[in-house]
DNA sequence: GCGACAG
DNA sequence: ATCTTGTCGC
């Protein structure tokens, strides 16, 4: 069967067009607007990983970590089946849903520790239709979300080249390799860098490099893959 | 034309 | 996303 996908990225296309109308590239918070985040408590972070030859089933995870401290403020993992295939373009549709299920648990169980803003694994309008995972995100849960990616995505009009990453960020001087950040909703550019800034301890910020360290030590935990002989 | 292309 | 050990350096 020759692209079945075909039919489904147009309507993935026409979705994020819908969506996209929603997206607020502006600074809706309080705190956003202090110099020092004096508001901010407690900051998001987002990430799904996966197992060697499994790329349906994955471990969903989120965190909550209390700002500037970086403290782990709570944690949920869960292993969910994606119903998405993975499309450059089009990761909402396959990272969402289960993260949206997150958050809304979290609002059930916690909603104290509900995150002030969120930080996703991936792009916000920096991408093809300005409208990226945390974009998708932050729409459906109307949620300030920034996103921060660690690889470059080739978008039209934007070339790669050292002085066009005005979105790239170092955290150090020690690495060279950047990351891409990018307004996901309910922020602006200028914001989103300065907090990303202000969140990192390495080159990923910590909400996200949290999400990405504990949902990694729960697969390995659990889903061992070698053989005992 | 072919390849590139977040996670 | 994931496969992967040691190694050099602060």
């Amino acid at each position: 069967m020759a692209a079945p996908e075909a039919e489904l990225v147009l309507k993935w296309e026409r979705e994020q067009a819908r969506l996209r109308q929603n997206v607020k590239e502006e600074d809706t918070e309080d705190w956003q607007r202090n110099a020092d985040f004096s508001g901010l408590e407690r900051v998001g972070g987002v990430d799904l990983s996966f197992i060697k030859g499994d790329d349906i089933n994955a471990c969903a995870h989120l965190v909550v970590l209390a700002y500037p401290h970086m403290k782990v403020l709570y944690e949920d993992c869960k292993m969910v089946t994606l119903n998405a295939p993975y499309v450059a373009g089009f990761l909402g549709f396959r990272e969402a849903p289960p993260l949206l299920q997150a958050l809304e648990k979290l609002k059930n169980v916690q909603p104290n520790l509900m995150p002030q803003v969120l930080f996703v694994d991936g792009n916000g309008l920096f991408h093809y239709r300005e409208f990226g995972l945390a974009c998708h995100l932050g729409v459906l849960s109307d949620l300030p979300c920034v996103g921060v990616a660690k690889n470059l995505l080739h978008v039209e009009g934007v070339v790669r080249s050292e002085e066009h990453q005005s979105q790239a960020l170092r955290s150090s001087q020690s690495s060279i390799k950047p990351v891409y950040v990018s307004v996901g909703h309910r922020i602006t550019l200028d914001t989103a860098v300065r907090l990303t800034h202000n969140c990192c301890l390495y080159r990923v910020p910590e909400p996200i490099r949290q999400a990405d360290i504990r949902s990694r030590e729960y697969l390995r935990c659990n889903f061992l893959t070698s053989d005992i002989t």
